[in-house]
DNA sequence: GCGACAG
DNA sequence: ATCTTGTCGC
């Protein structure tokens, strides 16, 4: 098992690969997919120790699903999924290395006349202790333009935006690391951040392009819908 | 040492 | 994230 300060390393050399410049242009952009995650446990040794500690007898799976829009209209195009064994817990500010393995290969498993350039990741991007949060981690592995929109704030602070389509900047440690977005009323704003080769302007002006009726923009809306309804058919089969 | 802490 | 029913507000 690797140490933290190991991780911590490997996120440093991802920050310092990631490119948070427009490496693409919104003009141009015709696919853009999103990506989530559902998880659910799955029995092991079925047959076996029947009278053996069964709380311990299972293998929690992760299903990463990415589904394919066509922007801006957000009409559905595709969509993939992967389910993994999960060995790596949850901890805060190292939730790449528990899923970013899963979405890599729903990403790869997409027919390639349908793969995106763009990624948007449920998660941070460089809005993170050592910006490498998972949009950022899977943007440098895969080499594709990611954004990390997030539900609630891992790191840094800024003002909270009041009404509807309006945005503030975030800081964390004297750097813009991305924005409050008030994406609807009534909602708590959601985090939006680039993740690798867009910049910070673009990622948030991507997003309130991705926006509709929901708090949450089309893709990653889109590929939680699409997670859980994977997630029932491999529960219900059982 | 204490509190915070993406999903 | 996940376990869960009804219920209040936009």
């Amino acid at each position: 098992m690797k140490t933290t300060e190991e991780l911590y390393r490997i996120q440093r050399e991802i920050a310092s690969k990631a490119l948070i410049e427009d490496k693409l242009s919104l003009k141009g952009l015709k696919l853009i997919a999103g990506a989530d995650q559902a998880f659910f446990y799955e029995s092991k040794n079925a047959t076996e120790n029947k009278d053996e500690d069964e709380a311990k007898d299972r293998q929690e799976k992760i299903i990463s699903a990415v589904v394919v829009l066509e922007y801006p209209s957000m009409k559905f195009i595709d969509y993939s999924y992967s389910v993994l064994p999960v060995d790596f817990p949850y901890i805060p500010g190292l939730l790449s290395f528990r899923e970013a393995p899963a979405i890599i290969n729903a990403f790869n498993a997409l027919e390639n006349t349908t793969k995106p350039d763009l990624l948007v990741i449920d998660g941070g991007g460089i809005n993170h202790p050592r910006f490498a949060g998972l949009a950022t981690h899977v943007g440098v592995v895969l080499d594709i333009a990611t954004v990390g929109v997030a539900k609630t704030l891992l790191c840094g602070s800024g003002e909270v935006p009041m009404t509807e389509g309006e945005a503030r900047r975030i800081k964390y440690k004297g750097r813009e690391i991305g924005y409050y977005l008030k994406s609807k009323k009534g909602c708590r704003p959601i985090i939006v951040a680039p993740g690798h080769k867009i910049s910070l302007q673009s990622s948030l002006r991507l997003i309130r392009n991705c926006i509709r009726k929901h708090k949450l923009p089309e893709p990653t809306r889109m590929a939680h819908l699409y997670a859980n309804r994977i997630k029932k058919e491999f529960v219900q089969l059982k």
